[in-house]
DNA sequence: CAGTATCCCAAGGGATACTG
DNA sequence: CAGTATCCCTTGGGATACTG
């Protein structure tokens, strides 16, 4: 399994550090995949705050924020901010975040071809 | 972004329906990869219920038992039941679940190449 | 404009006990 | 053995209001 990880260390309980896990923890949140793929379709240029937004019916400023600044921390996104006033703030998705791109794109076509499927057996089974 | 979908129409409020938010919302529950994976390296083979939640540690029989049921429901997994007393129940992944180990493993890779960095990220911002 | 702060609710998930 | 049922706590996330 490769369980070499940095933070969770087996042994102290089991194994909270598998880096799949770890890693669809951080991409199941609500609006992570939205975020990251308005993203990647932008780049290698920038996407604006309110430009986000308006492209995610439904988000609130406060999540789209939280979801943001996780993206930075994790160091999937890039931040710059325009030193006007009201200021502006440009998004993009690192080279890091580029490289996460081509798997997550993987499994957003899997999911187009397949979720009818998952419907289909869903709705089979009530 | 081909938002056709069966279940969220668009209109009624925004589009909660997206393949990928979808399938990450399911993906993303706590263990829903190591299933898949364990399922996975014994496919075509079947695992039992013990022997999953022998190699899972720390997974309650609550949490696989649902865990499970979501994925038989979605059709991911399949149940056979060995009528013995006690009984035994073996899971395998489905053919529709076979096909998401693809993208799912190209996922695992990109995860234990990088988490690393994202470790590192995180950790130099505290 | 792009946030942060507060409040609050619903869902995820752990512990424990019980059953066919 | 392989579940289900109950209880309870923690987390995700929406609504609203305020600020540099």
């Amino acid at each position: 399994m490769t369980t070499r990880t940095s933070t969770g260390q087996r042994g102290d309980l089991f194994a909270p550090g598998c880096p799949t896990r770890r890693l669809l923890d951080r991409l199941g949140t609500k609006w992570v995949s939205m975020v990251v793929k308005l993203l990647a379709e932008a780049a290698p240029g920038e996407v604006r705050f309110a430009e986000l937004q308006r492209r995610m019916p439904g988000v609130s400023q406060k999540m789209l924020s939280v979801t943001l600044r996780n993206l930075s921390h994790d160091g999937l996104v890039a931040r710059r901010v325009e030193p006007t006033v009201p200021p502006r703030v440009h998004y993009r998705l690192t080279d890091l975040g580029l490289s996460l791109e081509n798997p997550l794109a993987a499994l957003r076509e899997w999911a187009e071809e397949h979720m009818v499927e998952i419907d289909t057996a869903a709705h089979r089974a009530g």
